[in-house]
DNA sequence: GAGAGAGATGATATAATATAACGTATAAGC
DNA sequence: GCTTATACGTTATATTATATCATCTCTCTC
């Protein structure tokens, strides 16, 4: 598993690739990855955890770059619908994607006590789930999948 | 798999059944199913799909019941807390749980053309997700897993 | 480079979901 | 019956999210 999250990376570069990677994929694909656009990236790029909306545009105020819920909403959904970023709907809030390469299916794994959040992917639609799925004829269209715990460094600390 | 909500099944019964177990394992754990408790669940029970906090209101509240939010969301979370209910995530929304046996972690299937939604089991933690989760080290407290799709049912629908 | 059209942003208002806090009532245990 | 814990009523407010309309800016075409 690749659950980058909780693995110690490179992370300035995690965030310039990141960046990089969706400035090129916009280009490509014709989107505007206009300034507050990638400001929000910037910000769910920072650290490895969920940001809920309303955090996010209060770094937009600060910054001079709209004030009002909608600035925020609308940048997420950019991201979002482009698969930039995810929501994780346990906690209301979105991360950066950390597997922009591939069209994949998420599975989070949030630490109740650190907060943090790693994205991994392990493709459940084939699966028990996928059985399961199939022999009931249902047809999946999106997955959520969000796995709640607490991580190794925290499980660590809690034993010291 | 056993993904009630989608099968064919006798409602009536399923009803009737939910409540007795539930009376009867509150019997035995000292716990009160009050009549608002008792009422919420029975709300619940009447479809195989996700209501919200506020629409169980509204029923209390034609019921003479109680009038505000905590009146719902207490009783919600009493239900959740013991396992008689669920929470979907993805739709902020509970339904009844079907499997109120065993102590087990849910999977949803939810229809996004009629809003039924299927509760089923698969012991995720078990396969490709509980390795992948053991790999990285973490410590699985509760899955939400929630897949949104199309049912049979409304999948024939489309096709005629 | 001017004009048309699409997409992005600003701004206002409000909807939908959820919880805090405090007082009163009711049930359970002694 | 008295005490204590639990549940409920009530008020207020926090948090998350969207609808709507006006304005602006970018891109494309001519």
């Amino acid at each position: 598993m690749d659950a980058i999250g909780f693995r110690q990376h490179n992370h300035a570069e995690c965030i310039k690739q990141g960046l990089n990677s969706v400035d090129a994929y916009c280009k490509e694909a014709g989107l505007q990855f206009t300034t507050v656009r990638r400001r929000v990236l910037e910000i769910l790029l920072a650290e490895h955890r969920a940001h809920g909306a309303y955090a996010i545009l209060d770094n937009l105020r600060a910054e001079g770059m709209g004030s009002q819920p909608p600035a925020s909403y609308r940048a997420l959904e950019f991201l979002v619908k482009n698969g930039f970023a995810h929501k994780i709907e346990r906690l209301n809030a979105f991360i950066a994607c950390v597997h922009l390469e591939e069209n994949h299916r998420p599975i989070f794994l949030i630490c109740r006590v650190c907060d943090s959040v790693a994205e991994t992917h392990t493709d459940l639609t084939r699966g028990a789930l996928g059985r399961a799925a199939k022999s009931a004829g249902f047809l999946i269209e999106k997955t959520v999948v969000e796995i709640e715990g607490i991580c190794t460094d925290c499980q660590d600390e809690g034993a010291e």
